[in-house]
DNA sequence: AAGTCTCCCAACCGCCTCCCA
DNA sequence: GTGGGAGGCGGTTGGGAGACT
């Protein structure tokens, strides 16, 4: 059994109060970040540091923008989210402001609902066999997808797509599956060529570091 | 108006990585 | 080289607020 992270007797649990936020931000103002496990030692908080540490980085830093998502910001999530997976708080360091927290449950209450509506896998960033079938069709025939056209949750080059085969950019998803889950995390951004095949540990300098400056 | 349901978000949990002795 | 402690991260949960019946 693995030791917990702190000593969690007598600990507070939950919401904390303005009091406890006013003492860790004076803490915090006087001592500067870091040291999370001395700080209920030091201001005599009955939070475990790991807690604190949350608080702050959640919901006290000063420089957190709060508030709704810009639709820039929207599109740069589905992006990353797209290049990047759920590494929620490397997509956060690209929005300025924004917590791993926010972003992440920002995703899975809005934005992955938001792509399924429109047919996108947002786990896998592919559009649906269905809308994957229509959109084909639609391509040969010469007309347009309805679906994308009214819904695409970020600009779409259509004359890319047409100009080479459609499955090469959107491949059907076989949702529920779980196969090809490895693979082809960047089918909706044709347009950045993306190798996630170096990207095991993401380090700063990384070619997905060079590629995400692309955005 | 009261009860139930649904959704959102703050916070927790446990694993992983990094760093230092 | 390695073991332990601390910080960081992503997944998950639970409570509160609003919507609905």
């Amino acid at each position: 059994m693995r030791k917990p992270c702190c000593d969690k007797e007598g600990m507070n649990k939950g919401s904390w109060s303005p009091q406890e936020d006013q003492e860790l931000m004076d803490y915090i103002q006087k001592h500067g970040e870091g040291h999370w496990r001395n700080i209920p030692k030091a201001t005599g908080l009955l939070r475990c540091g790991k807690s604190c540490r949350l608080r702050w980085v959640n919901y006290l830093r000063p420089d957190l923008k709060r508030g709704n998502f810009a639709e820039d910001e929207e599109d740069l999530i589905i992006r990353l989210h797209a290049l990047l997976g759920n590494r929620w708080s490397l997509i956060a360091g690209r929005l300025p402001g924004r917590t791993d927290n926010e972003v992440k449950n920002y995703w899975n209450s809005h934005l992955s609902k938001k792509l399924a509506s429109v047919g996108i896998d947002p786990k896998h960033h592919r559009l649906s066999h269905h809308l994957a079938r229509n959109l084909i069709n639609s391509i040969a025939t010469g007309e347009t997808s309805s679906a994308l056209e009214h819904h695409q949750p970020f600009p779409l080059d259509h004359d890319q797509i047409k100009s080479s085969s459609a499955s090469d950019h959107y491949q059907a998803s076989d949702a529920g599956d779980g196969i090809n889950d490895d693979d082809d995390s960047s089918s909706l951004l044709p347009d950045l060529n993306v190798d996630m095949a170096s990207d095991s540990s993401l380090p700063s300098g990384t070619a997905t570091e060079d590629k995400m400056s692309l955005l």
